[in-house]
DNA sequence: CACTTGCAAGTAAATGCTCACATACCGCCA
DNA sequence: TGGCGGTATGTGAGCATTTACTTGCAAGTG
């Protein structure tokens, strides 16, 4: 069998258990049962390595609320279109989102804003809502933030241990709940 | 003037920008404008150091939500009251309270849970309002990540530099309507 | 053969931390 | 007051170890 993908498993594993540069390339080539030579012929460095795995999550994330909140309208199509988005990330490959989840912020210098990533894709639902008076006025930047973090903190709860072994999905009703909620209050 | 808080102060600034692991010993002696051997005078390891600032701010902000959540009575004054616990750590030390946001996972394994961090005390409110039948029953636990995922990720997205220099009071009152919406959905 | 993939041993640089030494501080008693 | 000793604080060169990464070689593949 190939190394690559046994490198990516036991990177994405050591890097969501100890942050990027917490992890050791030693660490990451035991665990994938590897030379730590081995590494060095699929990736220019660890954080070649990193970023590609973080970019990775980052646009599937992204591709799916595209997608899903793109299908539908009104607004609680969307919040709910949001949170299957999300979930479906989680479940079909926890360990990629949670790593993406933990260590966003090690990697915001690095991707380019071309309005892809998630906060944005919401800021601009949340503004056409606004503007089509199906949302109460009120900062679109901050009732984002407010949205996603009920379900990202969900997750982060999860990825802590504080939720049991559920998928995320489990709770995707209540999250959807909560985020149509936070998008009407004011 | 002695070492000791200016060296704080910088690990601080340090570790928040670079995380604990990516931190080192020689640029927070260089931003301190100390020795490094300076360091080692006041704590036995960086990693001392790193949990010791943490433990404050974690320790700080626990305390302010018992205060303020237990200075008043039913849900929505709760709500306001969590929502000013948080927004009086970020007021008061900004670079405390987003060093312990940004790197609360590398904390975990450390602190004994002793029933007195932040979600734990929101758990426990939020579990006595749905006894008193204030709140619509459903799991405390992903009740309470949820409400406390409003705020932090506000606060997260202001440490990211995307919703500008206001100190985060200034969302105050759209987080505090977000929360209790956030409480009372179902 | 050409090319890719993997290994084992190694390298230079960096990291956290120490230690012998210097200096500032502070109570104490003549 | 002023000199004295003990302690707390700060220095910076240096140490052992770890780190990411390289290289020469071998085996598999087509």
């Amino acid at each position: 069998m190939s190394a690559k993908p046994r490198i990516e498993r036991a990177a994405l594993e050591v890097f969501a258990a100890h942050g990027v540069d917490g992890a050791t390339t030693k660490l990451i080539a035991a665990r994938a049962e590897v030379s730590e030579g081995a590494i060095y012929r699929h990736w220019k460095s660890k954080d070649e390595l990193a970023i590609g795995l973080f970019m990775a999550a980052h646009k599937r994330l992204s591709d799916l609320i595209e997608a899903e909140a793109g299908a539908v309208h009104g607004v609680a199509a969307k919040a709910a279109a949001l949170v299957k988005a999300y979930c479906t990330a989680a479940d079909e490959d926890w360990t990629l989102f949670s790593f993406h989840l933990l260590q966003l912020h090690h990697f915001l210098p690095y991707y380019q804003d071309d309005g892809r990533d998630p906060v944005t894709l919401v800021e601009m639902i949340i503004k056409y809502a606004m503007m089509k008076m199906e949302l109460p006025p009120g900062d679109p930047r901050v009732v984002a933030a407010m949205a996603i973090g009920v379900i990202t903190q969900t997750a982060q709860n999860k990825a802590y241990g504080r939720l049991g072994d559920d998928a995320l999905s489990a709770h995707a009703p209540l999250m959807t709940a909560a985020v149509l909620a936070v998008l009407k209050a004011r």
